[in-house]
DNA sequence: CCTTGACCTTCCAGTAACTGGAACCCCATC
DNA sequence: GATGGGGTTCCAGTTACTGGAAGGTCAAGG
């Protein structure tokens, strides 16, 4: 199949296909007139590094799950330590992110958004102290 | 004040406010020597970008935010709203983050996670449903 | 046979917000 | 004069794509 249509299949637009056999995850075979052919262990491929970033895996993370995947061997350990220390950084960004909002949130219910210039959240960022 | 003073007085690495300088943020004058010199006004405004940054507004934000608190007629109404669009933009951050990390702690609690290969965390990348 | 349109190709540049490093200058001090 | 701790510029790399230009391929229609 051509690209077009492992993109249908995947889910993945073609130039993120086209990007992810520039780093080496799924390198197609090649028909005489140049265009890309992905078989069907190609597009599981595909189809599975698309679940895994819609996971927030990163293409390193990717990389090393695919090759466990692949690995007849591997520990399911392996694969569990990796899972479970991304969930430690997301549960890390959604602190932080939390922590943001609380403290925006407290800010924007405290200015008046109205025609005044007088603002809490200006007064914040600019480090100026509300007794 | 040199870039090093700022630096440590803004909380800032020397690399970003010398990268703020070069997007237009924060431009301190020159010494007879070529150094930067920084005043009371452009350390205030460095301490702002910094607080504004960990709060995860963007640079593009902190620019319109730096001018409105320059702006001696601006309506408040201007400054929560961008305060409230970003606010939902990291709620969205969030319920993306929390999606996540239920479907990873599910999928980790079924992981036995020894030395054995089978893995329901690599069965669902790979699209395998669990009857 | 020619054209049209959809598809494919490569390559280059841009995104966000820095960060690291090389090569070099300035200044005070021992 | 050498040394050390500043400072300077510029270039490259990071993450994971995305957009666009210039051009090749192929099937269908006139």
């Amino acid at each position: 199949m051509n690209i077009g249509q492992a993109a249908l299949a995947s889910g993945l637009p073609a130039k993120t296909i086209r990007y992810y056999e520039e780093i080496g995850l799924v390198e197609p075979a090649r028909r005489g007139n140049g265009y890309r052919a992905y078989s069907g262990a190609h597009l599981h491929n595909l189809r599975f590094l698309a679940r895994a970033r819609s996971l927030g895996f990163s293409i390193q993370e990717c990389r090393r799950l695919l090759s466990l995947y692949d690995d007849g061997n591997r520990a399911s350990a392996d694969v569990k330590i990796l899972a479970q220390a991304h969930i430690a950084s997301i549960e890390e960004k959604i602190t932080q992110l939390e922590g943001m909002k609380a403290t925006l949130t407290g800010l924007v219910a405290a200015c008046h958004g109205d025609d005044r210039p007088d603002c809490p959240i200006l007064d914040d960022l600019a480090g100026e102290t509300h007794d």
